[in-house]
DNA sequence: TGTACATCAGTGAACGCGCGTTCACTGATGTAC
DNA sequence: TGTACATCAGTGAACGCGCGTTCACTGATGTAC
């Protein structure tokens, strides 16, 4: 059945969508091209007129996430828009949603133990950065971004893998205290 | 054939130091029982004999490694043992062998996503987080090793999964200057 | 001390399953005449 | 404007593969007599 002329280009991005969401909340080896097609309402099979291979999608699903973390930082963040973005990133609401959330927490060890690293990685860990930069933090003006960012990767990242939640929001509030902006 | 008294303990041992080599340098899921096995020299069916499923040998390879650095670090460490543990934390030998590494930066990501948080994982960051206690960093003495322990982590993290090397040793030292024992 | 037997760590074939990928096919739509 | 045809997004069965797990079996050793 052929469709409408936007139709393979919307579809498409359902299938990118629907990818990112699964990677960060699934990871990408478990994240099934199957289920994932399934939960569009399709087959399989329809996957490969979108994609060349599973591996496509995972790197035009990265590509994708800089492109919205540039879109979205387009402007430097003013220190109360950096103080909620803080509080946001570090919220007990993040960890537990890791499907809509940053993918460098989600994502960074899966892609670093496949040992292809893609240099969107580069990219979105730079643009962060850089938004992070006039953070509160004991380190080189050059690099506070940095260490502001680690920081907010690890603390995601050992905040989802606690089992005492007590542990875990001690971890989320240690670090936002420890990085916060300049004034507020 | 029947073995001499030690003998299965020994295999059990080897299974498990095997392991904890294998789940930090590609993964609980990218670890196959077939190939671990393999690489000891025996079939696969034998690991039953040693552990009730894979979910155990995970377990049983966590708490090895809790243990192991309770034992490791039994005596507070001195400024300078400190500075020596940083900079090997974050050199780029930690960070290309993870084998061989620190099992948070390998593994807290996989044990995040599978919901699935064992105590374990708690022990060894507080374990972690008690040694850095001392550590220079703009947060509140009671989770200055918290905040220590998360830029580790992130760092580690990050700069596994970056393409640029240039970048990648960027991030170890800029968490490695900022996260400082208090003397040296 | 010598013999018969029980033990059980390890073998290797087999299982069902989900994976990524291929491929002949379908059929509604856009295009050409 | 009406008809015939080409296109191609999506279908659904099939593939080979590696996974975790099961299970009947083996055979060297420890134990009992």
């Amino acid at each position: 059945m052929r469709y409408s002329q936007n139709h393979k280009a919307e579809t498409r991005r359902r299938i990118l969508d629907e990818a990112a969401r699964r990677f960060r909340r699934d990871g990408i080896d478990g994240t099934g091209l199957v289920p994932l097609m399934k939960a569009l309402g399709m087959t399989h099979g329809g996957f490969y007129a979108h994609f060349a291979s599973k591996e496509a999608l995972v790197e035009a699903s990265l590509e994708a996430a800089v492109g919205q973390a540039a879109e979205t930082w387009q402007d430097p963040l003013s220190p109360e828009e950096l103080h909620a973005f803080l509080a946001s990133y570090l919220s007990p609401r993040h960890r537990d949603d890791a499907g809509a959330g940053c993918p460098l927490p989600s994502l960074c060890a899966e892609l670093g133990l496949r040992g292809q690293p893609s240099a969107t990685t580069d990219g979105l860990a730079l643009n962060m950065a850089k938004r992070l930069q006039d953070c509160k933090l004991d380190a080189a003006a050059d690099d506070q971004g940095l260490v502001a960012l680690a920081a907010l990767v690890g603390a995601l990242t050992l905040s989802r893998a606690v089992a005492d939640p007590a542990l875990s929001e001690r971890i989320l509030g240690a670090v936002q205290a420890a990085v916060k902006p300049p004034v507020s």
